[in-house]
DNA sequence: CGTATCATTGACGTCGGTCAATTCGTGTGG
DNA sequence: CCACACGAATTGACCGACGTCAATGATACG
């Protein structure tokens, strides 16, 4: 939670094998478009679990595509309470916003170690002359980012605890399972704490605990250290009303 | 609050004198541009109070700019609760998402009577290949909605009922009253009953009611009728946690 | 090992929900 | 113009989901 941003370290890049290269903004460039966009990064970068990306009241200088790790989108009150957005995957195109001029409306720091590749702000309009067809990308993106964040606050604003948590989970659930395609595992790695959790949802830790606990016992799910089990997807999606199909919709393109 | 799906009643539009010219998706257009717009749309039309636009889970084949009146935007789960997400003013781009041919994520009807200029579907992606212009104003728009959207979850999952009545009305206060400028009223119209803004903020009527009440004897604010007068604009932004100045940067441009 | 973070649990309090009755307001038909 | 109807607003009595406070364990890490 707390945030000491650190400086970020340059790794080596190559847009053509970037390994979200079909997710992410650039997704609909062809190898040969892609060679041209490679001029107006930065370049890629790692950053350490626990580090600041940028901040809400900040002016923020670059964009970023997460390329690996997560990342935790919040809005902090002026008396401290937290409300945590979104959990950011691979792939997500983070630090957009209407007027980049103006200060962030949010903050995003490192869940764990991830990398990202960096695109300086002013860039980003001549990058959309260059190619029209990135900034419908970039719509596509933001209005499935919307989506999201509208289901998330139908999640908080109607559901129980207990929905509230099961629905939460679930989405990464599926998010990563379905890339780490092949073996479908029941298990997958969440780097969140309970106090993540309860910060998404408008809860407490203390009532977190309790409801998993209750959801371990009913046989739906365990959290130990950091692995999430699904032992009864079904279920929980019904508990949660989680549409699948909704998420494997989002998923696509 | 119930469906009763109107035949569109069309209305005459010239879309170089429209009263929403320049907040809407056509306002990077110049007025040379726009005529060859007008040949995409299919006309402006009229909606009564009641009406709904389009629905869950239905594909739908229009998209519309919203020209006069107030619209909810609201999602319903399977035993009937409902989260509303959005109050749609003039200005407003309706029906946009991701996959445009797959079915609504949210579903949207009429506060009030209302005219909207109707665009079908299909010649979305024309229009924007025609003019890419478009698309980086469609892209603004939706994450303008989208950071809507996130102040609205941190408003219902991290606020308290008198603090999240305080922030929802003064949203709409100062929007309206910003159009309807000149005259600095500390009134407005606001056609929503205790049970929107119950849904809107995942609270019941009856708590609705008990916080509107202690906000008016705490001389904050008054409702009758549809009718809502601010008494104390700056101590209820003060308890709401409302920011003025990045309301006022939410509707430039 | 000492320290810090996270998870867990019990006791108890409260904010907001539920249920149900009454009133108000507006529009409609007689 | 009045009686009635129907949705919305209002209120009281009571309840329960979730929050608060505080103590105790479990893990990890330098």
């Amino acid at each position: 939670m707390s945030h000491r941003p650190k400086k970020l370290l340059n790794i080596p890049s190559n847009c053509r094998t970037c390994s979200v290269r079909n997710e992410a903004l650039c997704a609909p460039l062809s190898d040969g478009e892609i060679a041209v966009v490679e001029h107006f990064k930065s370049g890629n970068c790692t950053l350490p679990a626990g580090a600041g990306l940028y901040s809400q009241d900040e002016v923020c200088s670059d964009l970023y595509t997460l390329l690996d790790g997560w990342v935790s989108l919040y809005q902090i009150l002026e008396d401290g309470r937290r409300q945590i957005l979104d959990f950011a995957l691979p792939g997500a195109f983070l630090g957009f916003q209407p007027n980049l001029d103006a200060p962030a409306s949010h903050s995003a720091y490192c869940l764990t170690d991830i990398a990202v590749c960096v695109f300086p702000r002013e860039n980003l309009f001549d990058l959309f002359r260059a190619h029209p067809e990135l900034a419908l990308r970039m719509a596509w993106i933001t209005a499935r980012d919307g989506a999201m964040a509208r289901e998330h606050l139908t999640n908080v604003g109607r559901r129980s605890a207990r929905e509230r948590v099961a629905h939460l989970l679930l989405e990464p659930f599926y998010r990563v399972r379905r890339k780490a395609d092949a073996r479908q595992e029941n298990s997958i790695n969440l780097p969140l704490t309970q106090e993540h959790i309860a910060d998404a949802l408008g809860l407490t830790t203390v009532h977190v605990n309790r409801t998993l606990r209750g959801l371990r016992q009913a046989d739906l799910l365990d959290i130990s250290g950091r692995t999430l089990t699904v032992r009864d997807p079904a279920m929980l999606a019904e508990i949660a009303g989680f549409d699948v199909e909704a998420a494997r919709e989002r998923a696509s393109a």
